[in-house]
DNA sequence: ATAAACCTTCCAGTAAGGGTAAAGTAAAGG
DNA sequence: CCTTTACTTTACCCTTACTGGAAGGTTTAT
């Protein structure tokens, strides 16, 4: 199937199947006469993976990862295990740091009036020198 | 001050108080003889300003209306708050996109036994080819 | 005189594509 | 058969917020 099929099919953008092909991460065959890319249903299905370790939050590179666990027959799922758990805590760091923010700004937001008023605590706060 | 002066104090490296001046956020005098930038104590606690506004997770488009806002002794503190409130919904938003996230990749995890063989629910679910 | 510790500009790169242009190709309609 | 429309190609710049490095000028200390 040529590039757009391939894309509807996947979820993803033309732009980036084609992407992904520059990248060296999907390189379907190209067809000759017309320089066209040609996704197989294998293809497709490795685009269909990639989409959707995109959308569980995991980076290129964990993908390239992930796609070579998945070709891999003789993996053990340990070491797919592995490669979740690692996400898992980096997404619980990502949490806490934006806890914390959300905490800050919200305590700001308390403290300020919101009025016609010049005077903001918000604005003291960040002319703060304190670092922190 | 000099500029590496002026990074230490605002805690920011020299590249990005360098940077700074760059895209027009704080552009300090230039020493004529020696082409060296100098700072000002106003330029520096500006510096600082911006420092506390990122850490606080606003862009730079942000801190640029922030920035405005602090040198505007005319402005009402509505305004500070309100770029606060939108700022922790987009908290809230970015909260909610982790949790879910979360919630699915432990799932995954809790499926899978992660011993020696091949056998694995997460890429099994990758390989799902519904979307979400 | 020379070394170190500053400072300068310029160039390139990051993640993960998005936008647009110019041009080739294919399929459908008249 | 011709034209329009839809699809595809490459190539280039743009995004965010910097970071790194090279090559060179300046200042300070030894």
């Amino acid at each position: 199937m040529n590039i757009g099929e391939a894309a509807k099919k996947s979820g993803l953008t033309v732009k980036t199947v084609r992407y992904y092909d520059e990248i060296n991460l999907i390189k379907p065959v190209k067809n000759k006469a017309t320089n066209y890319r040609q996704y197989t249903d294998a293809e497709l299905a490795k685009l269909q993976f990639i989409g959707k370790a995109r959308r569980f939050n995991f980076s290129i590179k964990e993908c390239k990862e992930l796609l070579s666990l998945y070709e891999n027959q003789n993996r053990s799922s340990k070491e797919v295990r592995n490669l979740t758990l690692t996400k898992i805590s980096e997404i619980d760091v990502k949490l806490n740091e934006l806890e914390n923010l959300r905490t800050q700004l919200s305590h700001l937001v308390n403290c300020c009036k919101g009025n016609e008023r010049p005077e903001c605590p918000i604005i003291d706060e960040l002319s703060n020198s304190d670092l922190n």
